[in-house]
DNA sequence: CCAAAAGTGTTTGCTCTACACCCATGG
DNA sequence: CCATGGGTGTAGAGCAAACACTTTTGG
């Protein structure tokens, strides 16, 4: 059916966690040539009978035991050089989850190891995952904006301060917590539980629930 | 370097254009099976020496003989079985297109004829094009709300009106004379010009000109 | 002078921002 | 009783929406 040579299909995932108090994200350290030693994003080739989202939740499951909490397709790049080894087309994921969930980290075939970076203070990275870092970091930043992503980060349970936090570290920057609140009260998407946070040495949270659909597109902040 | 049977990879482009104050989509007829005779959105197989985006570009002038004004990666469609020849990977463009440069459409090898469709009175489409369409036409509001994308719709020099009328074409909605100029030029993204516009049988407009570059995030309406 | 589109301001309500103190709990 | 984070309201500025009449030109 086709006259021409076929390029290469791979999957590339960008996977994004909130953890100590900074985002990160999760880089692998490449065991074989081209860019050997190099760290990179996780990612490999797409099989015949698996579909792009498919593939990118199965490289996702090799690399950290854990299903993701958020996924979404962020970005094809097909540029004709950007693989030493021949023509090679990746579409770029983009997941979120919660760290709580990840036990450890899974050096697959072809990785010598894995490991979580801040988003802040990258290494040098293999083909042209710095450009696709760069996109995905400004994706996460829209998303949190305008989207209800927050809530696949948070447990089913959480407490005002523990969303703002999230905003804190991803936007890197401090909001005013009398606003941040009335913001969010005002949108209508979250409601009290009966219950408040226990074990904590001061005044115990309240403790609210989303009641929407994760994704949803709503002006947060 | 691999050891998996390769996908193959296609482009095609969702091509818009403002005619007859109407948003036009442009489409083809297949020529052959799978789904010969019926309308579908013109693409074909991205060559090996050539990246996603010089095939969309390619794809686009063989159907139109000009130039996108403006051109972006919509998405990528990889179900597994979205195509019954076998497994296709399409990646999907978004392309406006100033109507006045164009002439006649050309009907390529393997199509019968090429048309603009109302984007509001679409034909049952070959394929999952359906759903292309449906992403794109949503990603063009989001554009036209929030980026300055409009102005590769205009020539050098327009008037506010016909700034206002994409907008209503777009939307599907009328918007306020007054409040429509008032935000426009409080976006400080315009300069009035010297000349007004000749050969009309009414007030004649004031001409202006757009300041800034194509496609930048601002938010106009 | 008529038809057609251009051009122009004000009021009202809403939303965003800035800002500081008291409260509840555990140790 | 102290340390820690939880929880709350108000005033002022800026932005968005509603709304109708006069001006300029060609025919």
């Amino acid at each position: 059916m086709e006259r021409y040579e076929k390029p290469s299909v791979t999957v590339d995932i960008v996977i994004f966690t909130i953890k100590d108090n900074d985002l990160k994200i999760l880089l692998v350290k490449r065991g074989i040539e081209p860019f050997k030693n190099m760290w990179a994003i996780p990612g490999g080739f797409v099989r015949i009978e698996e579909s792009l989202e498919e593939a990118a939740k199965r490289e996702l499951e090799e690399e950290t035991s854990v299903r993701a909490d958020y996924l979404e397709q962020l970005y094809t790049f097909g540029e004709v050089n950007r693989d030493p080894r021949g023509r090679v087309i990746t579409v770029a994921y983009f997941a979120l989850i919660k760290s709580e969930k990840i036990s450890k980290l899974k050096a697959t075939a072809d990785v010598i190891e894995a490991k979580w970076f801040s988003a802040f203070k990258l290494p040098k990275l293999a083909f042209d995952h710095e450009k696709i870092l760069e996109y995905a970091i400004k994706r996460l930043r829209w998303k949190f904006e305008y989207t209800t992503v927050v809530f696949s980060l948070l447990p089913e349970k959480f407490s005002l301060t523990e969303l703002q936090k999230i905003y804190e570290i991803i936007f890197d920057k401090k909001f005013d917590k009398r606003n941040f609140r009335k913001k969010i009260l005002s949108l209508n998407i979250i409601e009290k539980t009966k219950e408040r946070q226990k074990n904590v040495s001061n005044r115990p949270p309240q403790l609210y629930k989303f009641k929407k659909k994760i994704g949803e597109i709503v002006e947060i902040i």
